[in-house]
DNA sequence: GTTAGCACTCTGTATATTTGAGTGCTAACA
DNA sequence: TGTTAGCACTCAAATATACAGAGTGCTAAC
């Protein structure tokens, strides 16, 4: 079957206004609202045919219809109109300035998103992979133990305390941190392989169990950072959506937000090809995460500097508002992108 | 009036119940469940007195009793029987062993906690008021930067990236270090006081800016683990009761276990004079947040090392079975105390 | 291809009606 | 004087009934 025109502005109908009110809508209601000019009777001749095609569906006899899964895709994909401009709220700069920390930075950034799309939000940490190796430092501390501090590029500073059973003189550990730097220095994390670790355990000479030991508080000090922290916001949100907060599904998406685990999976999603801020879109069933069948998913990119980036999430009812929440991520994005060309890297 | 044996015993035999059923509960299933056997006529006369006294109410005419807050606080207070003894379950310990880093190990302790109360719970990181500092120690970074890593005893380590707007020698840098750590190694954060600090400036000569820098980022780097995040877990249990899950206070639940602001102002109240492990319990309107007044929290402090401690919550409805939590909390906290005497303090 | 008309379906709301648990009070009893 | 049986009364929750309204599909006419 054909989709023509006048079926598109019928389904781009039914979604806008099941979106705002979350009930079935009706072919008098679209036959009103709708600016082509005709009767109901041909609305609901159009709509058998739309649901025949998967696109809408009725939730009984008698009752309006509503758009599936397959329809809210076909939407996001064909009829979306992106470009509508938001009235970017004043407060929103103001608070977005006069924060440091990057970590409090995102943090206040989810709040604000949750606020203004009123859904649910979720925005990870930086991840640093990729990122070079500054240097490493080790320092005495107690009895047989030492201290490494490792620089990355941008600042960005782990440590790490680690027994080595034995005293090293000053001497010896000035010895190390030269070797260790000479040989690490400006390597990305990923290009430490087993070739170089060897070469620097031969140059270490007696010291092989120790450097041995270093390397592993350096891939441990990385890892830490490899399961980036999440954080949520607006979780309460959910409640404004009769759909999602009867029954378990509430109380399981809240679960879902709390624990941080899964939404590392919806937020490790495929690498993204298409957009600037690889903007993904998933509806109902498209969410790897199975407590969140009933829900919809947007996810972005952000990039501090550098290829330092992250994501950030807003999790919704199936019928959200994708125009709105695309426009707004992405004028987060923006916002994020100039403050962080203005910002020296810090933490 | 007077509280006899009797009453309290039918006092105890309400809560009891309703912590179990949350319904109300009549004077006949008083009657057949209570050990003292009398009637429920008697009964009913002796609940008219105890709802006189304010220790239970009927939520309308021809309705059981529940226990008013006065009537869980005399529970708590004086009825409790708190050694019942639970068969700490074998998974625990299994759980708890195999973890290494503090914070995921407190976490661990919170989802535990959850599991086993089907309460919703809360923990805060350590906090290190109190610690001593071990050393600072100062390197060049890129132009015009340095880099603070401060050390506090128990080899809890921080560090800071600052601007100084000019580049130091490595031997300025050295002196610095020395005269640093010369006046501030041994002391606690909080004896770190003005007189110190303009020592160290008249000594510093012409550096006395940078140092006024390096000490701001000392505060700083401190400071923010001044207010120690907050970690929950468990918050769907709230759906568990109906007398929280519905209208808006679930949604504000919520709200407040996710914003964690609240939760500190909740676990930091009044310092304990009590027991060891300073177990407080709040009902209903003495919980001191807003959002929380149909609930009850329970909190714990919990102690690493040498005074490094932290607090820990139970959060609930009013009909919480107060004898299974302080019991649990109590179990968990020896639990902490033991996991910590073995293991070296290293994060 | 479009529209008016009509019978039909189904939900949601409002309104009785019933059921049952629980109470308070009174009077009898030990 | 404390305890108990009996009874009328109350109220919430469940069940049944009726009704209004929104929406559809189909047919026939335009």
């Amino acid at each position: 079957m054909e989709l023509d025109s006048r079926k598109k502005a019928i389904l781009y109908a039914i979604i806008r206004n099941y979106q705002e009110s979350g009930e079935p809508v009706g072919s008098r209601t679209i036959s009103k609202l709708s600016e082509l000019s005709v009767s109901p009777a041909t609305i609901r001749n159009e709509m058998a045919d739309l649901e025949e095609m998967g696109l809408i569906i009725q939730p009984h006899t008698s009752a309006g219809r509503i758009p599936t899964d397959k329809g809210y895709r076909l939407y996001v994909d064909e009829l979306m109109k992106e470009e509508r401009h938001l009235p970017s709220a004043p407060s929103e700069d103001m608070l977005l300035r006069r924060v440091d920390r990057v970590e409090e930075l995102l943090m206040q950034m989810a709040k604000l998103l949750a606020a203004n799309t009123r859904y649910a939000t979720m925005i990870t940490g930086p991840s640093y992979s990729g990122t070079k190796l500054k240097y490493i430092q080790l320092s005495p501390m107690d009895a047989g133990k030492l201290l490494a501090v490792i620089v990355l590029d941008g600042n960005i500073i782990k440590n790490n305390v680690f027994d080595i059973g034995e005293n090293l003189s000053d001497e010896e550990i000035l010895k190390l941190n030269l070797l260790l730097n000479n040989n690490l220095n400006g390597l990305c994390l990923e290009e430490i392989n087993l070739g170089i670790i060897s070469r620097i355990k031969e140059q270490s000479g007696a010291h092989e169990d120790i450097v041995s030991k270093v390397l592993d508080a350096v891939a441990d000090a990385i890892g830490t950072e490899e399961k980036p922290h999440v954080y949520t916001s607006g979780a309460r949100n959910i409640f404004r959506y009769p759909e999602l907060s009867g029954g378990d599904t509430a109380s399981e998406i809240i679960s879902t937000l709390e624990e941080k685990e899964d939404l590392s999976v919806v937020l490790s999603g495929p690498p993204g090809l298409t957009d600037k801020h690889d903007i993904q879109v998933y509806i109902g069933d498209e969410v790897p995460v199975e407590s969140m069948k009933d829900c919809s998913v947007v996810t972005a990119t952000y990039e501090l500097e550098n290829g330092v980036q992250g994501k950030i999430g807003i999790i919704g009812p199936k019928r959200m508002d994708y125009e709105k929440v695309v426009a707004t991520i992405k004028d987060t994005m923006n916002q994020l992108d100039t403050i962080f060309k203005k910002q020296d890297g810090e933490q």
